[in-house]
DNA sequence: CCCTCGATTGAAAACGCTTTCATTACAAGC
DNA sequence: GCTTGTAATGAAAGCGTTTTCAATCGAGGG
């Protein structure tokens, strides 16, 4: 049960430890036949480093962390998974840290994570800027769907300007003009530039922004609930909303159903992220597709080079990947006939 | 930015590395006045030991894992959730394995886990027997709500069987005849437990089993829908469906509801996990309540307790935590009228 | 007063690897 | 032929802990 060092496959090969350790990190170093020599008699015996002993030797950091504020919505979860495996196949050791929205769970996570020499932290949307500098100023730093301002942090992040723009304008050639936004909490900037798209779209068409059309969510299935009740108490309904997420869509499209609200015949509804999950729904949401992969795999690679490469510091990265709307079966052309509320309750 | 040491710590104390070492790991050998002495300086200049030493020194293992099939299901990261929380309270690094039911990724995580001395593994429910039993020879295992018969692993379960019969039972004193079931995929146990529960509940009630009242799902969202499809070819359609999980049961929710099938009035519908996401629902799901919380606890102390005495290997331990009935809205009494398929269709 | 024993403390040897510094051998350059 | 350079290998010194083995000091027992 014991397991080999590299002493004892030194000496089964007939050579001295430092070779061997070549063999594992400069193979380069070491002459072809002795290599193989080396390196067929450690297949042989099964050896495995033992990862405590390398990293002692060599005093570098270990490890990756990955920050999401909720682990339950599936936008994360996704995240989760993609991270989790690409640093699976990099044999980095990967810790999920679901902070619940709550600043003393962020610390104790963060405290321990710089006491035990992470190499890198990859943060979502959601954490506290005091948090994220914490982490600067220690390790590598990367953020996935999300803005800085004025940190040296590298960042990828869907283009979510971009795609407010493009819900926002689906709906226009659909001929709505009574355009609906259900936004996200304050500070969180993929939600603000989803926003900003969606209110210059409307300027760009020479339409009103109107501020009562705007909801402010928190992202969450409720918000959704919330939001199409508020809608429904204005003078006049609006015929499309444009919710700054899938979840909150999907909030509208349940409270709707219930309320017997037809959608998209009553209401157009357009969502953000196409989480797969919901084209489940029996009613396939119109949606704003993020690239989740993708996302994930750029914010991994540059977590990769600022790793290997860790004297040059250079310019943090600002890495944006394009959106593409996915049509589904929520929205509808707009008929020209409102429903109101006082037309429904007369 | 270089961290203090041991050494430097006894150094600046006036005494042997050995001694704040014993502060650290068996305080009690160290007389109270030196003890704390060295506390305060470790505490002043902010020392925190060097995970990677500490193993190496101690030839312990380190770390968890925690293997679940699929991520997005909110039950099993409801899971990941408590797990990592526990996990870092006791300050120990967590890696979380999502498989994707897929077996080539079970593999990978296991061999790098085996490879790095990792202390012990938690196992939910999906995971392929194979890979259980590679964990269990070579590390500290435990299942969550899971039966492996023969193995020597320790299991802490809820009392699905239990919970199989309450919510039969409370479907029978609805006086509904005409129950429904929906199931899991083979070799899930606790699925099967609560089939158990469901038949022998009607048993017991002297009403027959009719299998193709039966329908085998996935547990996934799509196989409520399918399940529900089904249950509606039947000539006589169920009076009631008793879900295995929640997930399903809302699948059944939201497709009865597209097909303008009231819940509960025409069919009543029960489900099992009472994951809190899908009460949000605007129809509170009626579900046997599996308590999470009290199911990962219990896990994480088994698994603390492991680690502490390697020695002794002791029995396997077999816990089991108590169901509930909670009572939401979407159950109703018998009316004695069964919608029919010719019926409706006339 | 001597001996034994428990309570404290330290010195030094692991732990298994990486890294630094030598050493050897041989080819190329003059 | 002698120097210089380079490729290949090894010896030995860490890395920051834990662990083992001693050593010291009093107190209690006889």
């Amino acid at each position: 049960m014991t397991r080999y060092t590299i002493t004892e496959i030194a000496k089964l090969c007939g050579t001295s430890p430092t070779t061997v350790s070549r063999v594992l990190n400069n193979p380069d170093l070491v002459a072809e036949p002795l290599r193989e020599r080396i390196r067929r008699k450690m297949e042989e015996v099964g050896y495995k480093p033992n990862p405590f002993a390398s990293r002692l030797g060599s005093k570098s950091r270990w490890g990756l962390a990955l920050f999401v504020f909720d682990i339950l919505n599936p936008f994360f979860a996704l995240i989760v998974r993609k991270i989790s495996h690409l640093a699976m196949e990099q044999r980095i050791p990967l810790t999920v840290c679901d902070t619940e929205n709550n600043e003393e769970k962020e610390r104790i996570f963060i405290d321990y994570l710089l006491d035990n020499h992470i190499a890198g932290i990859i943060f979502g949307e959601g954490i506290s800027i005091s948090t994220i500098e914490r982490a600067q100023k220690a390790t590598e730093t990367v953020l996935i769907d999300r803005h800085y301002e004025g940190g040296l942090v590298s960042e990828v992040s869907s283009d979510n300007y971009l795609g407010g723009c493009q819900a926002t304008e689906y709906l226009l050639q659909l001929n709505h003009r009574n355009i609906a936004f259900i936004g996200g909490p304050d500070g969180w900037t993929s939600a603000e530039e989803r926003f900003r798209g969606y209110r210059d779209t409307l300027e760009r068409y020479n339409l009103p922004f109107r501020p009562e059309l705007v909801y402010q969510g928190d992202l969450r299935f409720e918000s959704g609930i919330d939001a199409l009740g508020y809608f429904l108490t204005l003078p006049e309904w609006p015929s499309a909303i444009f919710s700054a997420n899938d979840q909150m869509a999907f909030g509208v499209l349940t409270k709707a159903h219930s309320l017997n609200i037809s959608i998209p015949n009553d209401i157009s509804l357009i969502g953000f992220d196409d989480i797969p999950l919901y084209s489940l729904y029996t009613t396939e949401l119109t949606a704003v597709r993020q690239n989740i992969d993708a996302l994930c795999e750029r914010a991994f690679a540059i977590m990769m080079s600022k790793l290997d490469h860790e004297a040059q510091q250079g310019e943090p990265l600002r890495v944006i990947i394009p959106t593409k709307l996915k049509v589904g079966e929520t929205c509808g052309k707009y008929s020209g006939v409102l429903r109101t509320g006082v037309e429904r309750s007369g």
